[in-house]
DNA sequence: TGTACATCAGTGAACGCGCGTTCACTGATGTAC
DNA sequence: TGTACATCAGTGAACGCGCGTTCACTGATGTAC
């Protein structure tokens, strides 16, 4: 049963958790100030502590959010072309959301252990839409991941869709990242088409 | 005509760097700090600001030393694997080098503008070595790059080559960046192994 | 070669700032009889 | 339904810290006659 005051207590750390969103958006996690969220919420920095016992405990719960959300976006994907383009609409929603998990990594800090579960869950995913398709030349890296495949779990996949999974990961990532980054403004073309070709490319 | 006074301050600067580059190699770029720098050089904090006139200053310094020294390493490379690999000894030497190049941009800050003719002096390379390989299947992107080759300057090459020198950078930094992000580490496979595939798919 | 002056590297003190976090306290809200 | 007590959200003051940067000053180094 759910007294009045857990209500309430969940309604205030979630609008805290929007500000953080907000000024995360703005200046990026390494600038992220709990008596800026504060003032933003409308109460003073002390307060912050009845809702998280430190920044660090604030960032991760931000981090595992993230992982949730994108495990969420891409769930529904039926084939490889929609799971790139929901990661690409996910990332492009909220860049530092999505630099927060894939960016450069926060010198001190250390995810938590349990986005290692929800990162497999959207590898699952992954290993899922890939399933589908035909698996392309094979490498010489193809056998080297069979030998190391416990990241996988339980799915019985042969070693090519591994690697390609692992390569869609990859391809979608660089192109992303450089877009967010902004490394592409000053070159004229539209990264939506970049996308489009890379992930074209995924599939034969 | 250098004066020994000139060599002094040369000597200096490249000093305060040499520390710079410690901290950066350890700390990443937001926690930079120019007090700590100057501990470790061996003087006061604002002693530095004889050879700096800010912060800004400093890293716009870094980020334009470490361009340049990528366009040195990869300069030499006689064809595509050569440049790849170039590039991933390079990053690999000094992560957080790679990373203050091509990594989450660091929030306020801007990068200095001739770092624009060094990153052309980079692409002018991958162009080159591209111009010597098959162009593979064309892609709709190739015409739409067409429309947009300003960023290659005047050199005589074709789309499809825009195109595979593009997809090069962005593969390239795909594995590199989650490489380096530690994205990898719980997986288990060897990442030179994976980089290896991918610059193999690079070149059919 | 020696002296007078200008240049400039480096110092210590200080400024203002914002940070995360702790603490004692107030006042409102919920619980037990 | 009313009262006594416990719980807990939120406050303001304070701590210690490190930051970038400015400033007046000292002392060494180079330059000009």
């Amino acid at each position: 049963m759910e007294t009045s005051r857990e209500r309430y207590r969940a309604q205030v750390r979630a609008e805290i958790k929007r500000h953080a969103w907000e000024q995360l958006a703005t200046t990026g996690v390494s600038a992220l100030s709990l008596n800026a969220i504060a003032k933003n919420v409308g109460m003073s920095g002390p307060a912050l502590y009845r809702y998280f016992p430190s920044r660090d405990d604030l960032i991760t719960d931000l981090v595992r959010d993230a992982y949730r959300s994108l495990a969420d976006a891409v769930q529904a994907a039926a084939n490889v072309t929609e799971a790139a383009y929901a990661i690409r609409e996910w990332a492009l929603a909220d860049p530092q959301r999505y630099l927060l998990v894939y960016g450069t990594p926060v010198p001190g800090y250390r995810a938590p252990g349990d986005t290692t579960e929800i990162s497999n869950e959207i590898m699952a995913v992954l290993l899922r839409v890939h399933a589908a398709e035909p698996d392309g030349r094979p490498t010489a890296f193809d056998a080297h991941l069979e030998e190391h495949r416990g990241w996988a779990g339980v799915m019985p996949v042969t070693a090519a869709v591994l690697r390609r999974a692992v390569t869609f990961w990859t391809r979608v990532h660089g192109v992303l990242s450089l877009e967010l980054a902004g490394h592409f403004a000053g070159m004229g073309f539209d990264p939506a088409l970049l996308f489009a070709a890379e992930v074209d490319g995924l599939l034969r």
